[in-house]
DNA sequence: AATGAATGAGAGTTCATTCAT
DNA sequence: GATGAATGAACTCTCATTCAT
């Protein structure tokens, strides 16, 4: 932008019709990077200080922008909420969706997605309070994550069942399968992740497991 | 009571501190009905409006005290939520244990359990959200309630163990187990009892039932 | 009392009568315990917390008498208030009255009696903010205690010049002198009194002294 | 402002800095102006119904402004109150600066400064009760002003005493003296100031300064 | 005379949202 | 698009006082 200056002037209008392009582009770009300041500030002080204590001026006091910039980005406060687990939750799938790759079992899968999403949850701490405490007060943003989540993992265990694990669970009890699994794991994650860990990450995952197991398989076997 | 005074001094004197105790006891009943009214209306509320949305004035209002009433039995709005899904709580577990009782294997045990759950949830719709919210929003109450559930829970797992069934789960896994299953239970019940109840509790309740026979017997029946 | 109860019948009834004349006495004086409990206990609560933070369920609790009583024996809080620093001034008053007795000069009546005062204050430490803050949250009482002290002050002072001291002060000024020297020691009282005690009380009395003295006597000396 | 928009990129940039930093200097005075707003009102309020009786709510109403801009102001009532008196104290001294300049003597500045002090009580009537109440109700503003008048005042002192005034005081008596002095002319306002004035400010301040000279000089003239 | 549960007006404080700059 | 001062509804909590027992 600022060397076109030294342009002569015909091309200065060129210029500057470029540089208002140009200038629209950064705009944007820098709009968008001012929201996922915001976003990622907001993740921080949920993780933090829940949703309650989560103020509009403490996150973009922490984004480094007025408050009143926030209105540019977000509608309101609930809708700042509305989209921050399905973000968050995206970029925890990502990890998760890495990690499971080339599984060669639900077990399998089972095994690798847990250990993930326990290791994704060691380095962003904030994320389990993002998570947790959405259902009771980001529910919009819950089901959103749910859906989600619920989506890809049927359809993983969809998969399993073509290759022929599986074959005592019906089609239809796939979805309330993944909801108990969904939320075992969860809660399982809090107790892990919250002030009092009593217990090794390492054992209630041999327990989940074995759990998960008899279910796929009718077996239980010692992990 | 007060045709007492006229009696002889000593029977006089008894009469006149069983008079104050019989006021006092009045007092204090009455005192512990007030208590109750502001109990049972913080449920209701919490219920309808969720703990963020449950102010004192509301509550008091509908136990049809003065909203200073409050503070003479609780010290705090806080000090309330941590009573609330306990005490509630204790309410639901008594209608569950007589549900259960006479049940003859540790599965019959979660099937008439799980079904006494689903129905006490049908006739007292606003306990479900003072226990799921709590969780977030009242997590010293939800830590208490949860020690109080899954300390019986883990009992029963016990004596059906020594009964001889569960052979497959280790005694130091019953814990880990009993939070999978709190967790599954708590989560379907907000999938069934929430606007959108698409599916049937009898359907979840087998597949429920499924998942937990196989992780006892190692085995999946067609219950 | 009680040992009349093994009295014969008849007597029994002058008994009755003289219990309850008795009784009555009784009565009153119990009744002026009462009262009195609740002044000493409102004194300390108000030199605790000040009038302020003086509540009427902390005095009557520390005064071991249930709330309501409180209001058998005063109208109001603001009622109590009006009688407090009176009747706590009476008795600090009787205590320096005691020490300036037999003072020769009126020097020596204002040496002894900042002593006593000053000594006063060290035995009981609640009454200077009873005192102090009276003038601004209890004024009638303040007023009243001021007429009371000034009265006793300006008497004495007339007696002094009747007997050849104080010629340069003119009976008209007398009322302006004592009310500057009682509004210094308040506040030297107080700037004693207070956390940061730098000053030894010694040396403030001195300099008083020094400043009376030349008032008094036209002459500074060196005391 | 907008028509420098226009203007080349460089001097369109420092007209950009410009106008923003003009908007934000506006900001700031008018900013400014709301606090001193509050802080205006503050005094009327409290010098009318006290520090206990001052509501934000009232004063704010006084200052034209919001409940809630009180709080972009100050933290608190209490940080409120402890700015109240040493803003309003520095006010109170300005008046009386001026008027004692030019005093030819210690004695010249006493009677000048405490006839600007009750000038200025007379004309700002609500003065006199942000200062004494302060004693009580905010003691760190109180302890604040008292620094404040009292350095000033014991430098003036120590000046008198270096053009060879003054000379029997020592040094490190010139505290205890100006507290005393301090003291009795708050007191001597309170009186005159009140409800009900019987005595003429001019026989005060007579009596006062007779008092005075006598501590200073060591004589008592006839004023 | 004593009791103490109940009352409810009123306080200080917070914070999502608006809007002139 | 960015700013941040201003807004005011709504909240929790206090406590002097009342009155049935």
């Amino acid at each position: 932008m600022y060397m076109l200056k030294r342009m002569p002037k015909k091309a200065g209008l060129v210029a500057f019709h470029i540089s208002r392009h140009v200038g629209r582009i950064d705009r944007k770009k820098k709009s968008e990077l001012t929201r996922r300041a915001i976003v990622d500030a907001a993740e921080l002080v949920v993780g933090e200080f829940g949703y309650q204590g989560a103020s509009i001026s403490e996150i973009t006091r922490r984004a480094g922008v007025a408050l009143g910039t926030f209105y540019r980005h977000f509608e309101s406060r609930e809708s700042l909420f509305d989209h921050l687990l399905p973000e968050a939750g995206e970029r925890m799938l990502e990890h998760v969706r890495i990690a499971v790759k080339g599984a060669q079992s639900a077990l399998e899968v089972e095994r690798s997605g847990l250990e993930a999403f326990f290791d994704y949850l060691s380095r962003h701490p904030y994320f389990l309070r993002v998570l947790s405490e959405a259902q009771s007060l980001a529910p919009t943003a819950y089901e959103a994550h749910l859906k989600n989540v619920s989506r890809r993992y049927i359809r993983s265990l969809r998969r399993s069942k073509k290759r022929g694990e599986l074959k005592r669970l019906r089609d239809d009890e796939l979805e309330t399968v993944v909801y108990i699994l969904m939320s075992a794991r969860e809660y399982l994650a809090s107790r892990l992740y919250r002030s009092g860990k009593k217990v090794s990450p390492g054992s209630v995952i041999q327990t989940y497991l074995k759990f998960v197991q008899a279910a796929f398989t009718g077996d239980i076997g010692s992990p």
